[in-house]
DNA sequence: ATTAATATGTGAAAAATGTCACGACATTTC
DNA sequence: GAAATGTCGTGACATTTTTCACATATTAAT
């Protein structure tokens, strides 16, 4: 486990340090400077340095960071190198869209399996993505470790313990449902109803500069 | 704009907040401690005390919570005694997913109109959304405020522009591309491939407990 | 009534995160 | 090769957020 002296925050922006690199990197770009990464991912550049020197002596001074060198990093630091085998649960609306998106373009991950309860969507598949039945978790899931969960709220509960059953140890969790595991299962909550809810509390509550 | 003493932190809680509530109304629930909340919802009891307290005295000592004095208060100071309408530009996958969605079970929130570039889906709808193109943001998008990206990244920075123009000043972007828009207009990023990654990176190098 | 139990609201402390500003060094320019 | 410029890495400071722990008020029980 190395050294766990990453505070949470850097950790939640390093795929994103990652993303832009490697954007940079396919630009042909060879340096980069803390002020323009700063501009492309709106993160202040002192932030961004503190970050980085969390890993060591990233960059030289004067220069700024070698592009090659920093993506380098962050691929195995990330590890990027290996594929992340993932699973989806509930192959909706939502979960469907996911099934549909690579998110192989800028990150070693991939769904390579679904599961639903509906009969019809059992046994087809989507882009590739074979769709199994629920009741196959313990069978087909193998050693899945990471799932992405798309049923209704209802199911959450339920399916969650399945899946710690199972040996999942980290979830994504797209219901509205706050799902209770195991203190060693990891769960970080996207609910977009929130998301959407308190942006527009912050809109009207909250002042924004009026200057252009 | 009232009191913006509210931090941050705590506004984000808030429809979270909302949702439960408006569960346990639902359930015929009179009364709830934050203790209680604090396990359905996974936030600690101290800080729902401390979020409700900026509000004032919202509970009464050795009792706790009357859930529908509790809900009526956030009703109000979520606005949710009226719709607030929202609009959708790129029917995509993802967008196509949020459109047969109805926000409206939980939240006063409405997706009334989408916009997008392909002939093929103008004029068609979605679950009663209408589907505009995007060259009639000016005409259609009206006094709509508030807007769901989920465009090509390669549009967003583009579309973003023109949103600001026809005078939207929140917008929840899905786009992995981070926008440039002025100081008055602000911007929730949900990044969806950056969630998965960091969610991987977690279960990697943060040590979980093993104990059950 | 008296006592025991409960649960808020908050001062104070701690923890986490973000920002400033500058010394040190590398690069570039002239 | 000297001077000017650019940029990192970080100590110190600032801000934000979380948590502890308890005085205080209310309810519930006997
Ligand atoms: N679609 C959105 O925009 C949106 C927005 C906010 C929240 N959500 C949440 O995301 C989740 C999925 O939303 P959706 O719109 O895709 O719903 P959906 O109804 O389209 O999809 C749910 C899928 O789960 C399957 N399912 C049902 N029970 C199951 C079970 N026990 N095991 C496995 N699969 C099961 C269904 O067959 C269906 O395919 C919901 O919890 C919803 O509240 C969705
Ligand atoms: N689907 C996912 O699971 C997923 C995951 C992560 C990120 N994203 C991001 O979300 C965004 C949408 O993803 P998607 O999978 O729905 O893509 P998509 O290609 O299915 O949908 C994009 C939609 O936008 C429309 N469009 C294109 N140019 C436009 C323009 N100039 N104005 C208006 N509409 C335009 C297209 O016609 C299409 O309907 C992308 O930026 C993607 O990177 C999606």
């Amino acid at each position: 486990m190395e050294q766990n002296k990453i505070p949470q925050a850097t950790a939640k922006r390093l795929p994103l340090y990652y993303r832009f690199l490697n954007n940079l990197n396919q630009q042909g770009k060879k340096r980069v400077s803390s002020k323009e990464l700063s501009e492309a991912v709106k993160v202040d550049s002192a932030t961004i340095r503190r970050d980085f020197s969390y890993f060591g002596a990233l960059g030289k001074k004067g220069y700024g960071y070698n592009v090659e060198y920093l993506l380098g990093f962050f691929r195995s630091t990330l590890d990027q190198h290996e594929v992340t085998e993932v699973a989806l649960i509930g192959a909706g609306n939502l979960g469907t869209a996911f099934l549909k998106y690579s998110f192989m373009k800028n990150n070693n991950i991939r769904i390579t399996k679904a599961f639903d309860a509906d009969w019809e969507k059992v046994g087809t598949d989507i882009d590739g993505v074979p769709i199994y039945h629920v009741d196959q978790l313990f069978e087909k899931l193998e050693d899945t470790k990471v799932v992405i969960l798309t049923v209704p709220a209802t199911e959450a509960d339920n399916i969650a313990d399945k899946l710690v059953q199972a040996g999942v140890n980290g979830i994504l969790n797209f219901t509205p449902a706050r799902i209770t595991v195991p203190s060693h299962v990891r769960v970080h909550h996207i609910d977009l109803a929130v998301e959407l809810q308190s942006l527009v509390y912050f809109l009207k509550h909250y002042p924004l500069d009026t200057k252009e």
